[in-house]
DNA sequence: CAGGGATGTTACGGCTCTGTGACACCGATT
DNA sequence: AATCGGTGTCACAGAGCCGTAACATCCCTG
């Protein structure tokens, strides 16, 4: 599932620019030429980043940030404002409203890109420490510890993660490759096979508590965790 | 009463984006311009963190750091470097060199803020000075000493820092670099194995009245004190 | 019910990580 | 100088873990 970034920018030669750098880079991609249309879009579909011109018809991007910034749904939203402007005036009005990042034109796309990525990055719910806990089978990632119904459960590292992830993610059914990325990460060459013989592994070491029933196969999908 | 940074900046504009923004979030903030006027001020009022440029007209920023790291009183002060350098090479010196963090210019402020934050936070002390007892281990860090069950334990010095960072997180993965920082101190340059042989000290000293099964090794994540 | 693809299960060679004992260095004490 | 406790590093061996292959089973399709 790519990250969806909102271009709101008047200009159509740059609108295009932007647009068609991110679509590039895999992200998906929406575009307002006003404020008006954005707050639809928004309201509509949350998107991950808003690459925010400073100029608009309707209403400054200032505003709009600013207006973003008001709202509990839209409150973490990472915006990158685009502008004209140089002047260290705007900057420091501009970041000072709730923008993120920004970047003065003429940019180089390379640039505008490292900066959405690292934008991206950063804004990424992280794997957060809380323990998860589903249908008795808790994980405590702080720990790196794994108990079902109190019991202490012995998982070894590739188990904790494909545990950790799958609890991530409950009753979702998740394709070997989906969880070759999400666990193993990106970018390794790993036989999807292999994600078959870890789940086997899991279900073995959840089976002192009977909690291996909930790593669920799906014929032709992959794998999924019952949720209860 | 809140923390007060020292922001070393010959840019007037960097410095005031910086400022404002550490005002903004609610610290105290000083500013110098060059290495002497900075001196003076740490000389004067010690701060609680430094944001420290690379290039400054008097020194190289490095050089301060440097400097500060050989004064008992600032050897903890915690340095974020400012860079407009991105270089691999520099990088590596600036930490070699004693900063804490760095940052390169151009930065978004709300990662600059991030960093802050994490670094003070990271400084903060929380050695209390209170005994503390987990599963019939009590360590007494004023009276330096550590008993099993009434019975005395022979700790050595290391191996008391040790058990009592470990204690201070029970049934928290401490990674081996955690402990190197939190035991050690930042900026040592010590084999992360070295950890390793400390923790088997430990053990061994623990052995006596059993409580060295407490101590747990975490494959591929580190060391962790069992709660109970 | 036969065929074939998908999944479960097991075994194994290779590799990484950790436990452990030895050793050299250093500063303090004698 | 000699001793001694403490420390950091190293080398080696054993344990644990990983990815893959190979074989066994299961299940859908026709």
């Amino acid at each position: 599932m790519p990250a969806t970034i909102l271009i709101v920018e008047d200009e159509p030669a740059i609108a295009e620019l932007v647009s068609l750098h991110c679509k590039h880079a895999g992200y998906s991609v929406k575009v307002a030429h006003a404020v008006l249309d954005a707050r639809d879009i928004v309201d509509e579909a949350l998107p991950d980043l808003i690459v925010l011109d400073w100029m608009l018809p309707d209403k400054s991007g200032i505003d709009f940030a600013r207006e973003l910034r008001k709202d509990d749904r839209t409150r973490d939203l990472p915006v990158l404002m685009l502008t004209a402007r140089a002047a260290e005036d705007d900057k420091v009005r501009g970041l000072e409203v709730g923008a993120d990042d920004y970047v003065t034109k003429p940019f180089s796309p390379k640039e505008l890109m490292a900066r959405i990525k690292a934008l991206l990055r950063r804004a990424a719910p992280e794997s957060s420490d809380e323990p998860v806990e589903v249908a008795g089978l808790r994980l405590e990632p702080a720990a790196h510890r794994v108990s079902g119904n109190g019991a202490e459960l012995k998982v070894g590292p590739t188990e904790f993660r494909l545990l950790r992830f799958l609890m991530s993610r409950p009753d979702r059914v998740m394709t070997r490759q989906a969880l070759l990325d999400g666990v193993w990460g990106d970018h390794v060459f790993i036989e999807e096979r292999t994600v078959d013989v870890h789940v086997r592994r899991l279900r073995v070491a959840l089976e002192p508590t009977g909690h291996d029933a909930l790593v669920e196969t799906v014929r032709g999908g992959g794998y999924r965790l019952r949720k209860r």
